[in-house]
RNA sequence: GGGGGGAUUCCAGAGCGGCCAAAUGGGGCAGACUGUAAAUCUGUUGGUUUAUACCUUCGGAGGUUCGAAUCCUCCUCCCCCCA
């Protein structure tokens, strides 16, 4: 991790396509030695999502290019709301909880840098809270707004959108807090760069306005020279926003999102996402991928490339046993697992298997009385919202109960249903399982 | 402060006294085809349902009418124009 890869950093990221913008003199910059870049990140959980990644992997590289990294929690950015992206004002986190944040953050960090003391370029957390908090308002506008005109402040996209509305919608206007953002933000580049010599601001390409603010503001204030650079924002073909599914964000948490669930949102990648993906999610080489997309290509129905994408990521974020269970599961799940196969599985790969899947609690004496399956699926275990629902399903021959197609609404489910004297397996579809549980 | 327009089922958006549970598109779900992909095609998308039946829905509260998402009154919220 200590050595300068053959390729540099900006070269890297180039191939993995990852660069969307970078300002003048940052490869120069990088060349001359060890250097420190940051990226923000957003405390307002107390887990990562997928959608925070890409940044992340940008530290990763820049540290496996002898760099260090630097991740900034946003506690008091994350206050204030950035007008760039479309959200609206945010809440207030009060200190335990962005502490809180903070910790759990840095925990699903050291899966992707090193953070140990020894190594050289180890790599930075910090919190823009611990210097913004000590900043009085006065002292604020006195020391650091006066560099700045507005002028400059509102010829920024982010800002000019919200004021003369843009290509899509009106102007909104947006709030005096939200418009001194990017001064706050710039501030923290600045701090950075000179408490940590750290020149370099890192982010989505929605970011560059508020990051050009930064190195403005350190060239009037320090007459210093910082640098910034922005990957693109990550699309999907099917033009859908990346990392988010109908069930939400996809959670590097296991409570939030389980590793079987995790593994499957990249196995479930499409083609023409997947190679891309591949590049910047893993660390995989040039060469590799490429004999991975030939491969796929040549035999696509194989799906490696999605294989390779779910099997880096699931083992790098969770486990390599967290891996294997969700391959074991998805074979039994997506194969052709048969209902004799299901009732063969014991009680602790049963567990593994279906480790990720919702489950409902139904009481067990009436299960051995036997309820009807429209009862038992929407009263009982609310799997279904109305019985309409189910009777759409059953004709539609959507609707499974431990892998067995029912059609019938007055079908009597009795303990001969369960599976292990406790479980019986409901699947809606192809893909959407449940566990309804007796005790 | 003055004038005008609007609020419809998940979203967008028709409907403007009965044929409206409400067009159409999107999204969702399911089926076929497949590779747990994409594209395509089909069905479905308030509830209870055997149902051409009933119940609950068209910003809120009242009213007119045999009958209202549709007309009237008041209220709430949003948008635009003028000051």
């Amino acid at each position: 991790m200590q050595k300068f890869f053959s390729m540099s950093f900006t070269e890297e990221i180039k191939w993995r396509g990852m660069l969307h913008d970078i300002m003048p003199g940052t490869d120069e910059m990088l060349k001359e030695g060890r250097a420190a870049a940051y990226v923000g990140i957003d405390p307002t959980a107390d887990s990562l999502h997928i959608g925070h990644l890409v940044s992340v992997m940008l530290l990763k590289h820049f540290q496996l290019a002898g760099h260090q990294p630097i991740a900034v929690i946003g506690g008091a950015t994350g206050m204030i709301g950035d007008p760039s992206g479309k959200s609206q004002e945010r809440n207030l986190l009060d200190i335990q909880t962005l502490r809180h944040n903070q910790e759990a953050i840095k925990k699903q960090l050291v899966k992707f840098l090193d953070f140990s003391e020894q190594t050289e370029n180890k790599a930075l957390i910090l919190n823009n809270y611990d210097w913004m908090s000590k900043f009085s308002f006065l002292d604020f506008i006195r020391d650091v707004g006066k560099h700045i005109s507005v002028n400059y402040m509102i010829a920024k996209d982010s800002v000019k959108k919200r004021m003369s509305g843009g290509a899509e919608k009106d102007a909104e206007g947006l709030s005096f807090t939200e418009f001194s953002y990017q001064l706050v933000q710039a501030y923290d580049f600045l701090h950075l760069y000179k408490e940590y010599n750290c020149k370099l601001q890192m982010g989505g390409s929605d970011q560059w306005g508020n990051i050009t603010t930064g190195t403005e503001l350190i060239r009037r204030m320090l007459q210093g020279k910082a640098f910034a650079l922005t990957s693109p924002l990550i699309t999907k073909a099917d033009g859908g926003k990346f990392g988010k599914t109908e069930k939400g964000n996809i959670w590097l948490d296991p409570e939030k999102t389980s590793p079987y669930g995790f593994y499957q949102f990249w196995i479930n990648t499409s083609d023409e996402d997947a190679e891309k993906y591949l590049k910047i999610f893993t660390v995989l080489s040039k060469s590799e991928i490429e004999l991975l997309v030939k491969s796929h290509t040549e035999a696509p129905h194989n799906r490696l490339l999605q294989k390779k994408l779910a099997e880096e990521l699931t083992v790098l974020v969770h486990s390599k046993e967290e891996f294997f269970n969700s391959v074991a599961a998805s074979e039994i799940l997506f194969g052709k697992g048969t209902k004799n196969q299901l009732r063969s599985l014991n009680e602790k790969t049963f567990n593994d298997v279906f480790s990720g899947v919702p489950t409902f609690l139904v009481s067990k004496e009436a299960l051995i009385r036997g309820i009807n399956v429209l009862t038992l699926l929407t009263s009982e275990a609310l799997i279904f919202s109305s019985n309409g629902e189910i009777r759409r399903l059953m004709k539609d021959n959507g609707l499974s109960i431990n892998l067995e197609k029912v059609n019938d609404s007055e079908l009597i489910i009795n303990e001969e249903f369960l599976i292990n004297k406790k479980y019986i397996v409901v699947k809606q579809g192809k893909k959407n399982y449940s566990i309804i549980v007796a005790s």
